[in-house]
DNA sequence: CGAGGCTATTGACGCAAGTCAAAAATCGCC
DNA sequence: GGCGATTTTTGACTTGCGTCAATAGCCTCG
């Protein structure tokens, strides 16, 4: 049963932090994909020196909301978590979704609030990084004033290509397209690119692509009709990959 | 006649820049919205010698394209471009429009490779910023580096809102939001927020807003009806604020 | 100033996705 | 392990916007 890789994925998070709530960057299997990226040792140690890890979320739990004062930018340690934006009239809009080795909250530190909020869609430990200690390491740091640089532009081109999404094309290419990076990103934390579990509900994949649950539901259906995709519960195994990149970018 | 508004816009602009290709931020009329803001005098030299300041763009001129290899931003001084993608199947999405005193190019950062596009949508003149060197004079310049991040955050942020825009949006609400931002973006510039000529056409309206072109024009006759705008051509003129905002964020 | 080519407007019609509704599956909790 | 709440699926119907088509206005260049 997949249940078992997803189960054991998870063990080997908790292995690595709910054992030990103060792990480092130096020692954590992230550190490839997250902030440390391209920095060197004695950086590496000087970024960890002003990391700060609280306790998990639990699922639900908010880490932070809507125009609360910013102060830290968040790199997820496990788990996952949504972030979403309420309009005027009360209805939600889920902006991102971010994973192990990812960071988020920096659409905050244009007006020292956060423009959106985030909470944990299962349970999920962050590191966080007050901002103001990331800006003077920064500045001494050139690699991380760049590698920081990078991250927001890649933020912001990701956002982007969500736009070109929403503005564009049919649900069955937002499902795919959603699909798909999560296939990706899944695959640049070593995990399974075809076989994984969806953390968020179909509400909030609805939410994020601009659709309806029950769009969502007649894509997932439809889906597994051409046999391009094994859908259970919240379990998915991508059965036919290129007719899944086939149908993102279809016209 | 309100052409004369408008023209008398163009003036100032070709009086700035036309006359001098190289003049300094620090007698620069944007300078209170554009790169130097918060920056002390001295600060503002520093910036201002790394600036280059090419010859103005003639309508329909590329100041970039995608996967250039990324080398710097850019700070439009007078005139429009706007930024677009090319999806796979060769149709463009509009990411962006930008106004004087806007800073584009940002999305380059990530992948040494500019992500988007960008053309002039009337004859533009930009000032051109030398990443690099921005980025060793940030190390040095604590306000400057912050207002960097402040800048990809807040493009970050209003990516945010126009996805929440396509996602939750009718056509109206879109059209109605796209107004009022225009209105809002030419106060600060303290231009008129309720009598403006749109640069780009109801093409490019439409593809930035996930809509077609007929869609466009037939919002713009509905709020003509309704006495909230009143349109000539690409004269726009605002006729009530209030009854674009309810249509704005009406559900 | 008039011909040709864009750009914009308006109308008629169809369809993809939304809405409403109800059943089925799953989850969470005692 | 079973009951209620929540989530997901499926079906029938509606609708806003896209598509196609035709006309009108505007811009430019000889």
């Amino acid at each position: 049963m997949n249940r078992q890789i997803i189960e054991l994925e998870e063990d080997l998070k908790l292995g690595a932090c709910a054992a030990d709530y103060s792990p480092h960057c130096s020692n954590c299997r992230l550190a490839g994909i997250c902030l440390p990226f391209s920095l060197e040792a004695k950086e590496v140690d000087q970024l960890d020196s002003i990391i700060q890890r609280g306790k998990p979320l639990q699922k639900g739990q908010h880490l932070y909301r809507e125009s609360d004062r910013f102060e830290s930018v968040f790199a997820v340690r496990s788990g996952t978590l949504k972030a979403y934006r309420t309009t005027d009239d009360g209805r939600e809009q889920v902006t991102g979704f971010y994973f192990p080795g990812e960071i988020l909250g920096m659409d905050g530190i244009a007006n020292n609030a956060h423009a959106s909020s985030a909470r944990a869609l299962e349970t999920a430990a962050v590191c966080e990084i007050p901002f103001s200690s990331l800006e003077k390491l920064s500045a001494t740091t050139p690699h991380l004033q760049r590698h920081f640089f990078q991250l927001m532009s890649r933020e912001i081109a990701e956002d982007q290509q969500l736009i070109t999404l929403l503005s564009k094309s049919s649900a069955d290419e937002r499902v795919a397209a959603l699909l798909l990076s999560i296939s990706a990103r899944n695959a640049r934390r070593k995990l399974s690119a075809s076989h994984f579990r969806l953390s968020m509900s179909r509400v909030d994949i609805g939410n994020y692509l601009g659709l309806t649950v029950e769009t969502v539901s007649r894509v997932f259906s439809r889906m597994q009709k051409l046999e391009a995709l094994r859908v259970e519960n919240k379990e998915i195994e991508i059965l036919d990959l290129d007719a899944l990149r086939k149908i993102a970018d279809m016209h």
